[in-house]
This record gives C-alpha cells, structure tokens and sequence, in this order.
DNA sequence: TGTTTACTCTATTAAATTGATAGGATAATA
DNA sequence: TATTATCCTATCAATTTAATAGAGTAAACA
C-alpha cells in the first residue's frame, strides 16, 4: 500500500496548543468561585478544588499567586481559607489575565507594560505582525477592560 | 543573609511564554513579502529567509503547510520559488491565522469550527471561562475578519 | 541528455513549559 | 498542645517549539 500523504492532515482541531492555560483556567474559576459567596468568610482550598474539579495542590500555587498580587486574602489554621479582598465590581480582567496569563499581547513589541523589540525585526513601522498585533492587543483590552470579576457570574 | 521571597518577583514581563508562535509570525511576515512584489513571478525561499531574518529551513516547512491549504503556490527548478495564489485584498486573516497558529479561541468550548466541551467543566451556561472567552473569541474575529493581507502592507 | 537549481519530505534534536504530585514547614485556632 | 489549613520547595513526565540535517524530486537550461 502507498502511503497516501497522512502529513496533509490538519490536526488543529485537537487544540494540541490550547492557548489559554490551565493555571488561568482554575484561577478564573476559582475567583468567580469566591465572588459567589454571599459573605466574605474564608474558603478552603479543598472545598473550591472538588467544587470546581481542580488539582488541589496544583490550585494551592494558583491562588498563593494570586494573594501576592493582591487580589486575594487568606488566613491560616481552622476556619481559615481565601477570601476575595475587593468587590467583584472592582475587579479587572486586564488584572488578573496578566496576573494568570502574563502579558496580553501577543507580541512584545506591542505590549504597552512590557514592551520589548523584535531582534529579528528590521523595522517596526513597517512590520506586519507589529500591524496586526497591534489591533489584537486593543481588541482583547478593550474586551479586558470593560470586565469585572461581577460580569462574568452567572 | 535571610533570603527575602524572591519568588514573589513576577517574571512575565520577559515574554517566558510567548503567545504568538514563531511559526506564525515568519509566515505573516513572508505572506506579505510576496503580497508586495511587483509581478507574481515565483520568489525563492532563500530570498524571503534572508530579507526577513528566518531561519530557511524552518521557513521551507511554513511555505509548505501553506501550499498545502492553498494560500501560495509553488515552482521547482531554476526560476522556481513561491507565489501568492489570490489576490492580497481576498487573503482573510482569519484564514491565515488558522492555518498557522490553529483555532482562534482559546478554548475548545468556545469555539465555532472546532468545538469541544471541557471535560472538567460542570455547567457550560453558568461557566466564568466560558462566558470571558466568549466575547475575547469575539474581539479577535472582528480584527482577524476585517483584516486581509493587503491590509498589513506599509 | 545531463547538470544545475530549488522545492519536497523525513527524521532528529535541544530547550523550555506545563500541569501535576509529594512532603514538610508554618501559623492560627480551640 | 493538638488540630487545621495555608505556605513553600522540589521533583516529575509529557508535550511543544524551533531549528537542523540530509536525501529525494521535478523543472529549466545548455
């Protein structure tokens, strides 16, 4: 039998290079999670990992992270847990994708926090994927920016 | 000396994970190389990777891919190289985008061609990830359908 | 007809990242 | 003082990316 070209095969529908990671995934799961509370008493780690199915030790990084950028409290020993320290209304995508994901563009040559130029580039004026990457990165603020952790409840 | 937490240092401004792969962006900038000639004579791998800063070999593999889903064609032999098959203003980056870097959601779920549902995920109604990357699916469509390729030249 | 040119294809590689797990240290509560 | 639950370090397999090497194939041209 004559091997019929199986290279031609677009394996992009199996999403091998999922572009948003798990850690976003969970740490936005677990936000909403704390959000939806109706008082502001300490979750356990473990009670929002069953909850949500999440790796709870996996999700203990998560959310350490996210109580050093400040966006959550914690507190220790029986009774203890994470708990949101601002209201969901005042809390901002554009914040927590770049505290979760890291920069929002998707080059550094467009990025307004961290910008970075191409080493490869020869010229930025007139580059192609700076044009281009440059509109993605104000479509996705845009979408960022009129976000709250409230808007994405329920 | 007491070591003073410098795993609180957040290190995503050095672009550790790039989000746009490199596989698309020697693409892009080698689509619009041949979208700017003059004629539609063929153009040489040798000659793009060398204007362009790519690394040949790896561009020959990215022309490639996109002879194969019918964005450029190709020529062999003394005089040969590769070409645009249609007209820049009718190349869609939404096309373009999803031969090179895959689907434009960033997650399964919320994705119109290649639609997947998490296994993880309870409730895909009431679902915070789902809801976010809805309206970031959204944003990025609007850019990439209102862009061509003769829309990133110059 | 034969040589040169340039695309085609397969295989391999190092490096980096992700996601997950294990185990113990620390602090707060009762 | 015992229990609880966060905090922190270290490790791991699996995957992906980007690049390179080398041989195969088809077209042009002398």
């Amino acid at each position: 039998m004559v091997d019929k070209g199986l290279d031609d095969v677009n394996l992009n529908f199996l999403y091998l290079r999922p572009m948003l990671s798990k850690k976003t995934k969970y740490g936005l799961k677990a936000l909403t999670y704390l959000a939806s509370q109706k008082d502001k008493a300490p979750v356990q780690i473990s009670e929002i990992a069953k909850c949500e199915n999440i790796s709870q030790k996996f999700l203990e990084s998560i959310l350490l992270s996210l109580r050093k950028s400040g966006f959550l409290g914690s507190k220790k020993g029986k009774g203890g847990g994470y708990y949101l320290i601002k209201d969901p209304n005042e809390v901002l995508m554009t914040d927590v994708m770049r505290v979760l994901e890291g920069p929002i563009s998707m080059v550094p040559c467009v990025s307004l926090n961290f910008y970075e130029k191409c080493a490869d580039c020869r010229d930025e004026a007139t580059c192609s994927v700076n044009k281009l990457m440059l509109k993605v990165r104000d479509a996705n603020l845009e979408v960022y920016r009129n976000n709250t952790l409230a808007d994405l409840i329920i």
